[in-house]
DNA sequence: AAGCATGATTAAAC
DNA sequence: GTTTAATCATGCTT
């Protein structure tokens, strides 16, 4: 009310005043108060450094102004507020602009509200939730995650080392995404209710619908949920290299043991007219060579495909594995009600028919041993029988050859 | 480093 | 499911 006429002349002070309207009921008596000096005269220096030094004025008033409101007691804030509270036009005011609201505000933003459920978070959810990291905690998730990688067979010791390594790695992951979660549902809330309280104050001197209120949660949940993706965004990588670690360590090949080569071998040219071990039998190969069943079965098509393609680079270690199951052949003629599972560790099929092809290509440097796996029933044209059926034990059927 | 050996993976056929 | 055949990726030897 005491706001004085805007001065026509020279440079008057443009945003001062502005700020100095604009809210504070306390204002305009600083307004006022801060007049009087401005009001120096500048022996009429127009243009630009009069400009210079009005607005330099002016940004100095700002600043005192604003250390005014600091100095003001927050007594005397409050019980200005007070008065404006009690003010006998207050309800009718407040009606009014409730009005107001209710016709322009709310009806506008409505419609951008429910909100596209985030297809991206979606994913990201559903992927923590496969890998074992969001979820129940259980050793579930971690274990599928595994066996899903190691897709071809079962655990040997070393990958089952890797295997807990990977449990462990994961469940730290785990362990950090639940607290990190955690802090931001705390962080969260504590925001909400503060927002909460604040409106509900300020709901006494404007308008605020619970809906409005309602909407402001939203949008702060919608804040938080945003970091929170990122949070499971980061996971999510965190886990992706993890597993490609893993999975690189898996892939690494060690090359099998000594040993373990010796009694693939071993069986391999001793049955081989039909190199096709059974599954008791690859089982049993497995648990002498300590390696799983597919690795076996990965040794035997890579042995067979290998032999067929190049019989003739074989024919050394044929001879040499020839040689060795004769030797044991003879023992086992020797005694025969000993089942020769010691040793060089044949399965107790000795006397495999293949023995005969073994011990007629020992007397002659001819490869009839692999001639011979290869032109009976040969298995290396094409199969002959259903290798599904193949017996480990071909000692009576195919030995008749 | 090159070349071979070898275990694993893949697609296709069965 | 299994197998073959091709291929990859690594280990080992030279």
């Amino acid at each position: 009310m005491l706001q004085q006429p805007q001065p026509l002349t020279g440079s008057g002070p443009p945003g001062g005043r502005g700020l100095g309207v604009s809210g504070h009921p306390g204002m305009h008596s600083l307004n006022s108060v801060h007049h009087a000096p401005q009001r120096r005269s500048d022996g009429g220096l127009e243009g630009t450094e009069n400009g210079h030094a009005e607005s330099r004025r002016d940004i100095g008033d700002i600043l005192q102004q604003i250390m005014t409101i600091t100095d003001q007691s927050l007594d005397e804030a409050q019980a200005k507020k007070h008065t404006l509270n009690c003010h006998r036009m207050k309800p009718a005011l407040f009606s009014v602009l409730c009005e107001i609201k209710e016709k322009t505000g709310l009806s506008m933003r409505n419609n951008q509200e429910e909100e596209h459920q985030d297809p991206q978070l979606v994913r990201l959810d559903n992927m923590l939730l496969a890998e074992g990291v969001a979820g129940p905690e259980k050793g579930g998730g971690a274990a599928a995650a595994v066996s899903a990688a190691t897709s071809s067979g079962g655990m040997s010791p070393d990958s089952s080392l890797e295997h807990s390594d990977y449990k462990s790695k994961l469940s730290q992951i785990r362990g950090i995404y639940h607290t990190e979660l955690e802090k931001y549902e705390q962080a969260c809330s504590e925001f909400t209710t503060h927002v909460m309280n604040l409106l509900r104050e300020q709901s006494r001197t404007r308008p605020v619908s619970p809906r409005e209120i309602e909407r402001m949660v939203g949008i702060i949940h919608r804040k938080f949920s945003s970091i929170q993706t990122q949070l499971k965004q980061s996971t999510c990588e965190a886990v992706m290299i993890l597993r490609s670690r893993f999975l690189d360590a898996r892939r690494k090949r060690r090359n099998f043991s000594k040993q373990a080569t010796e009694v693939l071998n071993e069986y391999f040219y001793s049955h081989l007219s039909n190199p096709y071990p059974s599954e008791e039998a690859k089982e049993e190969l497995a648990k002498q060579c300590s390696i799983t069943v597919s690795q076996v079965s990965n040794w035997f098509g890579n042995k067979r495909i290998r032999y067929k393609k190049n019989i003739g680079k074989f024919q050394e270690e044929a001879n040499i594995y020839a040689m060795k199951t004769a030797l044991v052949a003879t023992q086992n003629d020797d005694s025969p009600h000993t089942p020769n599972s010691t040793g060089s560790g044949s399965f107790s099929l000795s006397g495999s028919a293949d023995l005969f092809l073994a011990g007629s290509q020992i007397n002659g440097e001819q490869p009839g041993y692999a001639i011979g796996g290869q032109t009976n029933g040969s298995w290396t044209g094409g199969r002959n029988t259903s290798p599904h059926a193949a017996s480990p034990r071909s000692d009576g059927s195919d030995n008749s050859e």
